[in-house]
Formats: structure tokens, sequence, C-alpha cells
DNA sequence: GCCGTTTTCGGCCCGACTGTTTTCAGTCG
């Protein structure tokens, strides 16, 4: 068995124990070894062999077991005695939002129910409500948040997708005579969601290549095929296909290929391809626009409406990279729940170019997550301060700030003199999801309008395959910030990408500022800003609209100062645009 | 299950809030 047979198998048995009412932290270590599994870049195998296996991290003695008898058998002890206790229809009810594996337990023995389908029905015909602990009302909730799974399950988050994307592209280099693999469609457009993996393989031996994708561990079954493809089902819940280039054949050269398999269709077919299929040596996608008289048009921007004309006309836009990055403004430390320290935060931002990073931890309500009371707050700042003499002369200010709770009532969770002594002010929704659009808007609007907030977080609150975004009116909360001032975030943190890459757009056609952050928890999660580019670039975001590209003095000044500014913030923003910031 | 010891078992998932089932499971970062 390769890694990730043997990943799906922990997994697996994680579902089941879990299900069987296991115990928590037994049913965690099988998920953290199969997570493991998935992040290592070398085959259990070889590791067995080095007699390193017992050095990975949560690796103990049964787990390594367990390992070996995969290798060695296939199978363990425990897997066969325990696989048919738990139909694949019950594992999936338990990812369903609000049925926790305990509950699932209940209404599959009181309903005899082992499918989603069959729970729904069940539900439909009011049965559900005669189980002990559920009722009516509970019964028109569950018939929602099936509906809701449903929706959510339909599409993979990006960096779920690529990881897979991945995982699959390695595998089908792996087969022979394999010249090139490619992950192309919605994975390389950069979109927030995935609704399928698209590989494009270049090989001179199709046939036997498509035969071996279907045999893939993970395939489940096959949706399409023909000479060229094969789209297969996924435990994954998301098709994988598997497209074969073959020279001379359906298209004239790879570029064609690579263009026609990232799409979208739409924008493949406003190109009129066929224009220049006669053209000569077009082994790239550039060669192909080169011949159609186009600059290269990056592949994030092509789901972009009127892409094509807007670049006959105007060119393309200078879309932001990470490179450009000079900071970030929304970063937690061992002062509320993060699991670094404000100097090892301060090292790494070093470390990655940075002139400037924010520490903004929680505000004292988020007890849940080791919120800063008063004093430890006052306490940060004076530690920040004494950090700053020591990174400023080494080319980083560290900047003290808060990311506080948008209470129900849209008050900031922070007294305003403390509010007043800090650089950065992130405010965030992070209680009570399921108000209404009138009550979360006019929360959120008054959050926007306090004087001493800068930057409004994760601003609808989505969890990508796990939670909508709450209800809002996006109109009202651009206009609000527009007004005063108010930066609005991308949170790059890949569960999230809050705001999406449409309401970015919609922010930057409006004049206001963006700002893009990691969110992060620790040295690491720093990298995730580069899940919050790709947004961006997808929202046509050029460096000057988002304000961790500017320089600190520059940025200093894009913060609102006091209050009302009312169209000031306009103002900077044209003039930085003009001048410095390119 | 793993881990880390004051070496052989207890901690690890914190704890307030929410909704609606009337007594607690699910949720949040």
């Amino acid at each position: 068995m390769n890694n990730a047979e043997i990943a799906a198998r922990f997994t697996r048995i994680a579902d089941i124990l879990e299900i069987q009412g296991e115990n928590f932290f037994k049913v965690k270590a099988y998920r953290n070894a199969a997570a493991t599994i998935l992040d290592l870049d070398e085959p259990l195998s070889d590791l067995d062999k080095r007699g390193v296996l017992t050095e990975l991290p949560g690796f103990g003695e049964a787990i390594v077991g367990k390992t070996r008898d995969f290798l060695s058998t296939g199978t363990t002890a425990l897997y066969e005695r325990i696989k048919n206790d738990v139909p694949e229809g019950v594992v999936q009810m338990a990812r369903i939002p609000g049925l926790s594996p305990k509950s699932v337990k209940t209404l599959t023995d009181a309903l005899g129910v082992s499918t989603v389908d069959e729970l729904e029905a069940a539900a439909r015909a009011e049965k559900v409500r005669d189980v002990a602990g559920f009722g009516a009302a509970k019964e028109a909730k569950l018939l929602e948040n099936i509906a809701r799974w449903r929706r959510l399950s339909e599409t993979l988050p990006l960096y779920l997708a690529l990881a897979l994307a991945n995982r699959y592209a390695d595998a089908v280099r792996a087969f022979p005579e394999t010249q090139r693999v490619e992950v192309c469609g919605e994975i390389r457009r950069g979109c927030e969601t995935v609704s399928g993996v698209y590989l494009l393989v270049d090989t001179p031996t199709p046939i036997p290549a498509l035969q071996a994708a279907a045999q893939l561990p993970g395939v489940t079954g096959t949706l399409d095929k023909s000479s060229s493809h094969i789209t297969l089902a996924t435990e994954a819940g998301v098709p994988l296909t598997v497209a074969t280039y073959d020279a001379g054949l359906r298209w004239s050269a790879w570029g064609f290929a690579h263009l026609a398999a990232t799409g979208s269709a739409e924008f493949y077919e406003s190109l009129e391809p066929g224009n220049a299929t006669n053209t000569v040596s077009l082994a790239t996608e550039a060669d192909v626009f080169a011949a159609m008289g186009l600059p290269f048009i990056p592949p994030e921007l092509r789901d972009t409406p009127g892409i094509v004309q807007t670049v006959r006309e105007n060119g393309v836009p200078m879309l932001i990279t990470v490179a450009d990055f000079r900071g970030q403004l929304h970063e937690h430390s061992t002062g509320s729940d993060g699991a670094a320290s404000i100097r090892e935060m301060a090292e790494a931002a070093l470390m990655r170019g940075y002139e400037y990073l924010a520490i903004t931890d929680h505000s004292r309500s988020l007890t849940i997550a080791n919120g800063m009371t008063r004093a430890l707050l006052e306490a940060q700042i004076t530690e920040i301060a004494d950090l700053n003499r020591e990174f400023v002369p080494r080319g980083l200010t560290l900047l003290s700030g808060i990311e506080a709770d948008i209470l129900q009532d849209g008050a900031i969770d922070c007294e305003d003199d403390l509010l007043a002594r800090l650089d950065i002010v992130v405010a965030s929704v992070h209680r009570r999801y399921s108000e209404s659009a009138e009550a979360m808007t006019a929360r959120i609007v008054r959050a926007i309008e306090h004087p001493h907030v800068h930057i409004i977080g994760h601003p609808t609150g989505r969890l990508l395959g796990r939670r909508e975004p709450f209800a809002v009116d996006m109109g009202a909360v651009i206009d609000t910030a527009k007004r005063t001032g108010t930066i609005l975030e991308i949170n790059a943190a890949p569960e999230r990408l809050d705001l999406s890459a449409e309401n970015a757009r919609a922010v930057k056609e409006a004049g206001v500022l963006l700002s893009i952050n990691a969110d992060a928890h620790s040295v690491a999660g720093l990298d995730s800003i580069a899940w919050g580019v790709t947004v961006a670039r997808r929202a046509g975001l050029s460096p000057g609209d988002v304000v961790n590209t500017f320089d600190l003095a520059t940025l200093r000044a894009a913060l609102k100062n006091g209050y009302p500014i009312i169209t000031a913030s306009v103002n900077v923003r044209s003039a930085l645009t003009d001048t410095a910031i390119t």
C-alpha cells in the first residue's frame, strides 16, 4: 500500500470508531496519523526500512504496528474487525452540521437508516421527531442542515482540492511513459471552491494511462470516458478528470491543450482560438495568446466577465503578488490562542522580508480563545514597545493591535482608551452568526463606524465546506467602509478566504482599500498569505489596492486617524495609487 | 490512541453560550 491508501485506511478507522463512541483522543490519534502521512514526501515503506517510523509525530507503538501491517499485508486486524460495522452512508451523516457522531448513532439505531437519503426521508415522514432527544423543531433543522451539507459537499475548498490534485498528479507521473502532468481547471484558475480536479497528461500511450487512472486509490467509479479523457468519482466527493494530450489528433499543440484544460469554457470560447489553429509552434499558452495578438492572461483572471475585451483595450492589469507584501496586520501570538511568542513571530516576519507585523490577539470576551484582559493587553503593549527597541534597528516594526469582537449590538469588545493606544484595530464577528441580514448589517455597520476600528476581519464569517457566509448586506458594508475610511479584509486562512474574490472586486470598484492577512496562529501560518493573494488576483487587485504593500508611513496615513474622516480615505487612496505605490 | 514524565498513568477538548430537546449536545477560535 502507498501512503495515500494507508492514510485513507486510518481515516476510515477513525470515522468508524468515532461513531461507535470510542474515546475522543484515540479517534484523534488515528486522524493525526492520517494527516501526518499525507504530509510526507517519502514512502512509508522507505521510512520503515530506515527504521525511522517511530520518529514520526503521533506514531506510537500501535500506529507503527498497524502501519507495518498495512505495508506488509495490506490490512490490519482492527480494520478487518470493524470495517463492516458502520456503513459509509452513516459516516457521511456525521459530517452534516449539527449532527454529532453521538446523534448519528442515536438516529441510526432508532430509525434503522444507513444513508443520508434514508435519514432525509425519515425526517420528511416526521419520524425523527419521535426519537428521544429530538423534536419537531430539531427535525426541521435537520432537513435544513442536510440541504446545506449537500450544497457544501458539492465542492472542495481550494487548499484541499490542490492537495488532492497534487497527490493524483504524482500518481499519474509514475505511470510508464508519462511526459508531463499539469493541474488545470478550477484549481489553476484559483477558484476558492472547486467542483472537480482536472489533470492534463502528455503521454504517447493514452489508453493505458486512462485505464491506469481508473485504478488509482480513492477512485470509486467511472462517470464518463472517451479515447482522450476519463472522469472518475472519488472518495473526496468531487470528480477527477484525467485528459490525455495527443499531439496531432485533437489539439495542434500543448499550448492549446493547456489553455482549454484550464478554462473556463466561456473564456476559451471567447478567445475564438480557431483563428490561430494553423499557427505552428504553440508549445505554451503564451504562444497561443501571442498568435491571437493578446498578452498572457493570468489563469486567475479567466473567470472575469469580458476579460478578453478588457485586455484588448487596456492590457493586463498588474496583479498583486506575495512579493509585494511589506507586512501583515492580523496575526495571533501566545497572548491569546497563538502557538508562537511575539518574538518568534517577529523573527519569522523578518525572515519573510517584512517591514512591519501587527500582533492582534483576541479580545476579552472570547474567553475560549484566551482573550486578553485589560491588564494583559496593557502588558502586551509594553512588551511590543520593548521588542521594538531591538527589532526596529533590524528593519522590522511590530505594531500593537487587537482582534476585537464585534458584540451582538455592534459595540467593540475593548475600552476606547485602550483602542486609542493601539496601532491596528481589527474588528471581527465570532459569535451569533445566525442573525437576520438586517440585524447583522446594522451590527457590522456600527462596528465600521467606530472611530478606532481600522479593519473588519473575515467580513462574512464563512468556513469553506463547513459554514456558509452569514447574511449581511455587503453593499451597505462597503458604503460605510468608504464613508469612514475603514479597510476590509481578505482573510487568507485557507478555510476562510473571506472576503471572496467576488466581494473583493466590489470593494475595489467602490474605491475602498483592502488588507490581506493570514490570521496566523503560528509561524508557519504566516505563509497562508498566498491563498489570500490568489483570491485578490481573481478579484483583479493591484498592489495599490492592498494596504499590506504600503511602506509603514503610507500605511499609517491610510489608517483612519480620528473621526469623522468622511471622504478623506478616497483622496488618500488616489494619492497613494498615483505616487509611491506601484 | 500518544506523550512525558517527579517511570506507569493522567492529560489531552478549553468553557461560555445557544437553542429548544426540559436537561444537554453542539458551537465558536
